[in-house]
DNA sequence: CGTCTTTGACCTGCGC
DNA sequence: GCGCAGGTCAAAGACG
């Protein structure tokens, strides 16, 4: 599994983003290998198939600096305007194959983490703790109730009911869209009024939610008629720089690269949160969330709205890997600390096990592809609200 | 004029 | 049955 993890997390990782000079040779991913064995072999260079490291950048030193000073003026310049379309041609192949990779890589690992469960179900139990706060109340109350320890803390008995009532939930309703009733909250710090996820929505309602000074808003995507997928935006009432986002359902459009990623790292979440009769248990247990997700908001059950529902809390700097620390995207010097920090233990654990996880770094990715990319491949759209500098990525269930 | 946002009304589910 | 809260609808207004 970790081996996995770190074989695949060049996928995503900050190293796709350098600007490699000297390109490493070109690997393949081979996702039905063993986990034992390595998943990237050699392949021959031409093949182009560049998983790691893919050179997006124009590499035209060799057509115009090779080119003999004797020729025609027009004929170099046909050349470079030659090479110059091979290599966007290029650039696009690359980016459909990043992306079928990027897509097929969630859903597997998705696939292998309740695979690897159920042949070792007891792993990690102490690892994950299971909120029972009453999911109605508000989203945003209860991802900042789980930042208190003493209420992360329950007992045995309490969490049994709470899976015992995701169960039955999940077994009434079975009738129901897989993806309509899962909802993924995503918590981060951004002073903008909504994040930019890369898809367009429509804003149809907004409301005063118990408990919040602060309205909640509610958008649809209008990304493609009759798209069923909603998200909800309201403020943490306990720290207002917190901007927390509610996705719920499917897409049933393609998405633009910018929302791909983000949108295949929550299907894997969502995946699993919806995974048959036994998630509850699955989710409970899985080392992967546990790591995933460091203050982990498992999927609770609301009687009132039983949703079950999983939180990515993104507003921790402290966990995120090492290479984007500092970085303005994601952290600004004038925000607060995080309100609630885990034991230093915990956090170089969650940091060693987010900077290793692929599905974490494919959304920052995703955000950084959306801010460098928006502007000409159509990730931030019109209407779409500009990404914050002191935003996180969000992600939306696909 | 078309699109989007705002906002009060309405619907639904749940607890008492 | 009633009240409350969450969620949605749709008319009106704003905006480009």
């Amino acid at each position: 599994m970790e081996n996995c993890n770190r074989e695949l997390s060049f996928l995503t990782s900050n190293e796709f983003l350098r600007n490699n000079t000297d390109p490493p040779p070109i690997k393949e991913m081979d996702f039905f290998s063993s986990p034992s064995n390595t998943i990237i072999k050699q392949r021959s260079p031409t093949v182009l198939l560049p998983p790691h490291s893919v050179n997006t950048g124009l590499n035209l030193k060799c057509a115009s600096a090779e080119v003999s000073k004797e020729e025609n003026p027009e004929t170099e310049l046909s050349r470079v305007e030659k090479e110059l379309r091979r290599v966007q041609e290029e650039n696009q192949k690359l980016r459909v194959v990043l992306e079928q990779i990027t897509k097929s890589y969630s859903q597997l690992q998705a696939q292998l983490f309740i695979a690897m469960h159920k042949q070792n179900p007891h792993q990690n139990m102490a690892d994950i703790k299971i909120d029972v706060n009453d999911a109605s109340v508000s989203d945003e109350k209860q991802a900042c109730s789980n930042h208190h320890p003493a209420k992360e803390e329950v007992s045995e008995r309490s969490s049994s009911n709470t899976i015992s009532k995701l169960e039955e939930h999940s077994k009434t309703s079975d009738q129901e869209p897989p993806f309509r009733k899962a909802r993924v909250s995503v918590r981060a710090r951004s002073e903008a009024p909504m994040i930019s996820d890369g898809c367009q929505w429509r804003k149809y309602g907004q409301k005063m939610a118990k408990g919040n000074p602060c309205p909640r808003a509610y958008y649809r995507c209008t990304m493609a008629v009759g798209c069923p997928v909603r998200k909800q935006v309201q403020r943490c009432a306990e720290d207002k720089t917190v901007l927390i986002t509610t996705y719920e359902g499917k897409h049933n459009h393609p998405l633009p690269p910018a929302a791909t990623a983000m949108a295949n790292t929550t299907s894997a979440a969502a995946a699993m949160l919806l995974s048959g009769s036994t998630l509850t248990k699955e989710y409970s247990t899985l080392p992967y969330l546990s790591s995933f997700i460091p203050y982990p908001t498992m999927p609770t059950l609301s009687p009132s709205q039983p949703f079950p529902t999983i939180t990515l809390d993104l507003t921790h700097q402290n966990i995120l890997p090492l290479p984007l620390q500092g970085h303005p995207l994601f952290f600004s010097h004038k925000l607060p600390p995080p309100m609630a920090l885990p034991p230093s233990s915990l956090v170089d654990n969650v940091s060693a096990a987010i900077s290793s996880d692929p599905n974490f770094t494919a959304a920052l990715t995703a955000a950084i592809s959306s801010i460098i990319n928006g502007p000409q491949r159509g990730s931030v759209l019109p209407g779409s609200p500009q990404l914050h500098s002191q935003s996180c990525t969000t992600y939306s269930t696909n």
